[in-house]
DNA sequence: AATGAATGAGCTTTCATTCAT
DNA sequence: TATGAATGAAAGCTCATTCAT
């Protein structure tokens, strides 16, 4: 039998990459660490990923799209455009809780080293966002929401709240994001905008 | 505070660091680079700061600290409350405007390079967070915000919305974090919490 | 000699790596490459030659061994010494255009990284000198040559000759290697030793 | 004072890589090795050239640019054509004689490396078999030499000749080119010329 | 104080070679 | 035999830092 690339390596190295990126920074992060974590010799790596910015681009890519998918599905069964957003800022709560590093990797070091990348995980970012000013048009429309907010404007807000608030949550290192930071945005943001 | 008067040499350093990081990251500035924006040799740098994180950490401090003297002095001009809270995020959008450089190394390399090093500039966040939860609570003892709100953690989370939003707006680069916005922001948080 | 009779892949294998080697130079050559130009694994390689050197060497052998024999040959049939040179060198040139890859790989390739090689190889231009030299020591006993001549560095100078004029045309890629340079070189040491 | 990049130090990593690149060849030679010649470490020689291939072009460009001048000043001293072209031959032996590194050097790698290089000095070897053509030439117009030759073709020969005689000669480590041999050369290349 | 040539630790990446299948 | 995923030694190159001037 002939064994084909195995997909569980590459996956393997990807999640290995997310620890060692989120615990050293990528500059920092070796590939040798990477593949020591993953359990394999580091000329693999680069069976399974051309270059370390590769490999970063596609931890951006991979892990991204899989969260937002999940995000996305996860909204998609509510009904109600008010527990859809809360449902969302405690599932984005929920991710970072079980993923700390990923999120860590994803707020601290993308932003910073992404922006050198030719990447396409930058456009799922604005595809997140659309999600949420999609609940919010469905909202204004119901007559949920004030019909005076700009949809595009706030979905921006929340979102950079939800991020800006996990980044001091990931930079604090606080052990839990509190239930009531959850409601307390929550509410804040769907008093602000309750028609 | 006490501070000696930092030579002029000294402050172009400072200066030439906060572009070039700004420009190309942590990682990827040379001290040659920041040498040649200041105008001097790159082995000067050296009889300045000890290295280039202890230069990272001064540029943080140095920079970090005038940023935050300011806001704080112009805050104290204003009585209401919630005049302060608009002022502080329109404060913060003109520093940005103003100071895109700094802006960029601040909310972008901060959160990354910083976390690896030994820095007291973390500490003027902290600082920055009180001075919110200051005004929250001047607003709730005068009536003006809902009681039931909880300071701090209102107070992060406006840091972070401030935060996350500015954060959005370096990297895509907006040409104007629109006045629109700005209300947006001020206009959401403040019906979230008035009372 | 004995020669056991090489297996189908063993030949295809040489024929690949003439081809690769000449193409890119023995050291960016890959093995890769060359199993790939052959139609196999790369690891099916290491089942016929030991290493990377040993293929080299074994190109060397074959080709080069293949090349004398087949010079030899003709040359045995011609009678006239002085045709014979003429033969030589037009020989030379014929397979130099019938096997540019090879010829390539002999000139440019065998003496920079053949001497780095424990390598018979080396012999079989002993041998072909030789064979130079025989045929102007008959010229010599004709009374056909100049007896003053030294065959020896002849020889040497008449080979060196060919391989410099060879090495010239294979560096410059020239198209059609002249009919009348093959008579001018040919005229020009003959009507030199011609007694 | 302040000091300029050294030239003596250009000049000492240049003739160090000389040895090296003819002891081990281009490829197998390291940095490391060159840097170590010259007495120096190995990241100053990154100061002088931008690559490894950059170093071996100006070795290339820098030394046989001296060989070629050189050759010419001594050739532009004498009348006679004859005697130019004895004096050719017997320069290029002495400067092989003189030089066995850097002869081994042309001969041997720069074939075989310089042609993957995007590199001037291979003009400069047109530029050598132009100054013989034209020798030949004056010969011709002079009566000296046959008028039926080909300058350009025979220019290439003769080039070809002491070219590969110097190859075969550094190849077998002849302790001495004999003085026999570059007479012998110059004979038949004259006799056969001659009108 | 200022300079910039020199240093060398350390990293990414390549690819010949091995070996389980 | 044949395969190709895995290995890891080895080398080019960078750049923070030093220090003689």
């Amino acid at each position: 039998m002939v064994r084909k690339k195995k997909p569980e390596k590459y996956k393997s190295i990807i999640d290995a990459a997310v620890k060692v990126f989120a615990r050293e920074g990528f500059h920092n992060a070796k590939i040798q660490d990477i593949a020591k974590e993953a359990g394999i010799a580091h000329g693999t790596v680069y069976i399974y990923f051309d270059s370390k910015d590769a490999l970063l681009i596609s931890v951006f890519e991979e892990k991204l799209g899989e969260l937002i998918d999940y995000v996305k599905s996860e909204i998609e069964k509510i009904e109600s455009p008010e527990e859809k957003i809360r449902r969302l800022i405690s599932l984005q709560v929920e991710i970072m809780k079980e993923n700390p590093n990923l999120t860590e990797l994803m707020l601290v070091e993308f932003p910073q080293t992404g922006r050198f990348l030719d990447c396409s995980a930058m456009d799922r970012v604005g595809e997140y966002i659309e999600l949420i000013t999609d609940i919010l048009k469905q909202g204004v429309s119901k007559g949920i929401f004030d019909s005076d907010i700009d949809s595009d404007m706030l979905a921006t807000i929340i979102y950079a709240g939800i991020y800006g608030l996990a980044t001091r949550w990931i930079l604090e290192k606080r052990d839990s994001p509190a239930k009531e930071m959850v409601d307390g945005i929550a509410n804040m943001f769907l008093n602000g905008i309750k028609s």
